[in-house]
DNA sequence: TACTTTCTTTATAAATTCTTTACACCTTTA
DNA sequence: TAAAGGTGTAAAGAATTTATAAAGAAAGTA
């Protein structure tokens, strides 16, 4: 098993060096990071197990990293402070806080929270990506497509398609790509293929197949979605 | 949405009438046990959403108390205690409590660390003993199936192949996947072993094992379970 | 051992999906 | 107006994938 990565984001030294000491001691590897502008692009680079956060930051306040941090990352995240204001509090955990702890912690305490907390995460579930358009509802991992919230039956191949297309939005592919990336090299000639699997797909995605509102044809390049 | 449920187990009679007051005052539908014994017993009649648990009982301790619940219950509990006692919330948090508070507690804070407990809740898996889809009933502790509230008869594996379809509900589960799950490192490639078992699980739940309601076959990738 | 249950394998029928063909349509250009 | 090039659609046939039964092998049980 390899250690949990833990960043802390504090700008005191003798915190993070604390810190530091009682985490690498129970095998954890430890980031640093003194500003919340550092912290969270340290986070978006190499997401850590757990993220211990500051209240009290020279460059914005904790709750704002606490903030930006939420709209993507979904582990856990234990704020610490040394106020114990009720209003911090309560704004920290609503923000999406995993936990708050008031300076000076206890270092045991630290620890258990620190060990509750990553191992909810292991138990919190892969959120699935879902992409919207309009009335389409894709979701990728579960391979599922909904419209107007009813399930589609596509087949695999219509699947990979759509799949394609909507990770490229609004961009113009190729036949030649299209072929590529669907059906593998080799297929790059086949464009009758494509025809007959845009006409199946536009069948079961569009309002109206004649009046596409998602898969344009670019007439004599591709095609293209939005 | 109903409102979620929140079981208070404690010995004081004030201090249950001061939470129940916040709670229900903030949506919450309470109920209350006084007793280490009730508590559990209430727990298991009727799984909440979260417990509050108070570490000094008269029958038995708040520690032992978590680890009953523990066995079988795992959405979120909450500590409470009159101690500030490091290793007592040590303790608590490594044998699976939430979180944990100390009286007298803050409303303000105790109604933000129950909101964050119950958010999480909704992220967790939800690994809950008995697993409900229409005429199915499904006991992954005791490992029984009910439909229509009859028991089925279901081999291991039949059970396991089961259990991994309903912990990924709605997800198409590729062959491989499953093959590996269920089987183990090796037989990646013996599709022929997930169609037959498949079709005796059908067999057995379905009504009409040739329009499956529940194992939908995903041509070409896997199935489905709904 | 004999018996039952479960798992693995094989064979074949059925269903689904993919490929190919044919042709109609549209737009552009001579 | 006709021809040419690209596109869309339907439908038949081919290929692949899936379902089911059933027999043999293995494992568990009395």
């Amino acid at each position: 098993m390899n250690n949990p990565e833990i960043l802390i984001i504090d700008d005191e030294p003798q915190i993070r060096k604390l810190l530091e000491i009682s985490l690498e001691s129970n095998d954890y590897k430890v980031w640093q990071a003194s500003t919340g502008k550092e912290g969270i692009i340290m986070a978006a680079n190499h997401p850590p197990e757990l993220i211990l956060l500051d209240i009290g930051l020279p460059d914005k306040s904790g709750h704002e990293v606490l903030k930006e941090l939420r709209a993507w990352y979904n582990k856990s995240i234990i704020m610490l402070s040394v106020q114990n204001s009720e209003e911090d509090i309560v704004t920290a955990l609503d923000n999406g806080a995993t936990d708050y702890l008031t300076k000076p912690f206890r270092t045991a305490e630290l620890l258990a929270r620190i060990r509750a907390a990553i191992r909810r995460n292991q138990q919190t579930n892969n959120l699935s990506t879902i992409l919207n358009f309009n009335a389409l509802q894709i979701d990728l991992t579960a391979r599922t497509v909904k419209k107007n919230n009813e399930i589609l039956k596509l087949t695999s191949t219509e699947f990979n398609l759509l799949t394609l297309f909507v990770n490229n939005e609004g961009r113009v592919l190729t036949h030649q790509f299209i072929l590529k990336e669907v059906w593998g090299v080799g297929f790059q000639t086949e464009t009758q293929y494509l025809r007959v699997f845009v006409g199946t797909l536009r069948k079961k995605i569009e309002d109206n197949p004649n009046q596409p509102k998602y898969i344009l044809t670019e007439s004599g390049i591709g095609y293209r979605f939005i």
